[in-house]
RNA sequence: GGCGCGGUACCCAAGUGGGAAGGGAGAGGUCUGCAAAACCUUCAUUCGUGGGUUCGAUUCCCACCCGCGCCUCCA
């Protein structure tokens, strides 16, 4: 098996991926808070994630990845309060949402997706925990965690606690706790919100506790990988390590990897600015799925990423070659045999499609090698130099890129119309393109150019691109 | 201030102590009735700036400039 390098934030560096049970990858995936839409940032995140566990199993591991959703939080309860419904319902239809969503990205679903509410007993479990071991302290039916137990706090993040400066900026609750870092496993309810009668006490989770019980709860006490965003290193994965590590004495996480953020147009994405996308807005805006999630892939992980219309253009023309080249393989008619220089261009872009990602995820590297592969390939095709049995390989080699990077296979009209975005200019039958089609080639034959030009114009006004090809056959394709 | 990421052609972007990947856009050409697609050619003689190490630095070291993130329950 080939290795596989990952930059790990707990230690700054590259190490080798060695999970603790041979051949299984165990994955934990920091996933949306459902009290609005997730917006293009987010998707940066997931489909970084995406790409990780398909290139894993790829390569032959098994893959077990737990993804939370959090559907208990402050601003939960408050607007499903407003709403005048549980936060159950409340949060019902946001799930959906996501779900709809990671599936319009072509994101696989993990193998457990699990929600916060139902997963209250474990909580509370890990803070008896907690309790027993005396790294909590209660005020006012609220439970906190003491920060000052657990000496190795900040390995993640390094932080230096000794070098705070008080001050600054006081969280509003700290005339509660005991160190303005403490925060809070379990709060006590306020009037009229929403809470939960339990051993410890009447309440709500506290944020961080959730991801610790839930990841340890499917995975085991020590995870291979945990992932999310930057942002999340400090202060929620601080905070799993410490609930995590001082619970159960073994260590949380072997490797920590984080994503970095999006930024729109050169800036900070923000509500204020009016630059927050949900991928609805996308798609409202014309584009499609596979060319957000190509811009969203081609850029690596660790690297800021800067979301622009140029780049989305760019995508989609980049994400059309590729297609057009499966297009061709499969459509074009060559000569009998095969061509031992077409499999070395195989071999070769197997190979550095895989050496590529197994560096760290990089897929820029990764998609240099497929486009090495596509303009070879091209080039063989135009001198006819690319024989019979060579199309069936390369084809197989263009579907297992498409394994992991999953934008050649073209569902995107499909994924769209479900979402109520199909596009009804290019909704003409079938049939009838057919029939225009067969009736341009007879005006070609009559040399009736003008008929078939104003055919193919009719046809594009449809939304369609009427492509001739060198042995007569006119093959036509969505724009 | 602390911790971290980055500054490579018009845009996106990889990378290494010794010939600067790949994609998009542009220009010219081949093919085509014309297109489209594809192919060919072209597109960085300061790889942020200034020093240093070295036979040789975009790559290592130092300083500086610029952009960004986190240090507040934001992916």
């Amino acid at each position: 098996m080939r290795e596989i390098r990952l930059y790990n934030t707990l230690t700054n560096r590259l190490e080798p991926l060695d999970p603790l049970h041979p051949g299984e990858v165990r994955i934990y995936t920091c996933g949306p808070t459902v009290y609005a839409s997730a917006h293009i940032g987010n998707f940066r995140t997931f489909v970084f994630q995406d790409i990780l566990r398909r290139f894993l199993r790829s390569q032959g591991y098994r893959v077990l990845q737990v993804m939370n959703v959090t559907d208990v939080d402050d601003r939960i309860i408050h607007s499903a309060a407003a709403a005048g419904i549980g936060i159950r319902e409340y949060t019902d239809k946001y799930i959906r949402a996501f779900l709809e969503d990671i599936d319009a990205l072509g994101i696989e679903m993990p193998e457990e997706l699990v929600r916060a509410t139902d997963h209250i007993e474990d909580m509370v479990t890990l803070i008896e925990k907690l309790q027993q071991k005396g790294f909590t302290y209660t005020t006012d039916g609220s439970i906190y965690f003491r920060i000052s137990k657990f000496p190795e706090y900040g390995k993640l993040s390094k932080i230096d606690l000794s070098g705070i400066q008080p001050g600054a900026r006081v969280d509003v609750d700290q005339y509660d706790k005991e160190n303005a870092r403490d925060f809070a496993l379990w709060k006590a309810p306020k009037p009229g919100e929403h809470f939960w009668e339990t051993r410890i006490g009447p309440g709500r989770p506290g944020w961080h506790v959730e991801c610790s019980a839930m990841s340890m709860k499917y995975l085991g006490d020590t995870l291979d990988i945990h992932t999310g965003g930057v942002d999340l290193a400090f202060p929620h994965h601080e905070n799993e390590i410490a609930q995590s590590e001082a619970a159960t004495g073994k260590p949380f996480v072997r490797m920590w990897l984080h994503a970095e953020h999006l930024i729109i147009e050169g800036q900070k994405m923000s509500k204020s600015l009016g630059n927050f996308y949900t991928l609805r807005d996308l798609f409202a805006k014309g584009h499609k799925p596979s060319t957000i999630r190509f811009l969203l892939l081609s850029v690596p992980y660790r690297r800021q990423l800067n979301f622009t219309e140029d780049g989305l253009m760019q995508a989609r023309s980049s994400v059309e070659r590729l297609r057009n080249f499966v297009t061709r393989l499969k459509a074009e008619q060559f000569a009998a045999g095969s061509n031992r220089e077409v499999e070395r261009l195989v071999e070769t872009a197997e190979n550095e499609f895989e050496a590529g990602l197994a560096n760290d995820i990089n897929t820029a590297v990764a998609l240099a090698s497929v486009f090495d592969f596509v303009r070879d390939a091209n080039t063989a095709m135009d001198r006819g130099t690319f024989l019979e049995q060579d199309a069936p390989r390369a084809v197989a080699a263009m579907e297992k890129f498409d394994a992991v990077l999953a934008v050649l296979a073209d569902r995107d009209d499909e994924t769209l119309a479900k979402l109520g975005f199909s596009r009804p200019n290019q909704r003409m039958p079938a049939a009838e393109i057919e029939a225009l089609i067969g009736e341009r080639i007879a005006a070609k034959k009559s040399r009736n150019f003008q008929r078939a030009d104003e055919i193919r114009q009719k046809l594009a006004d449809s939304g369609i691109v009427v492509e001739d090809t060198k042995d007569g056959t006119v093959r036509w394709k969505y724009k």
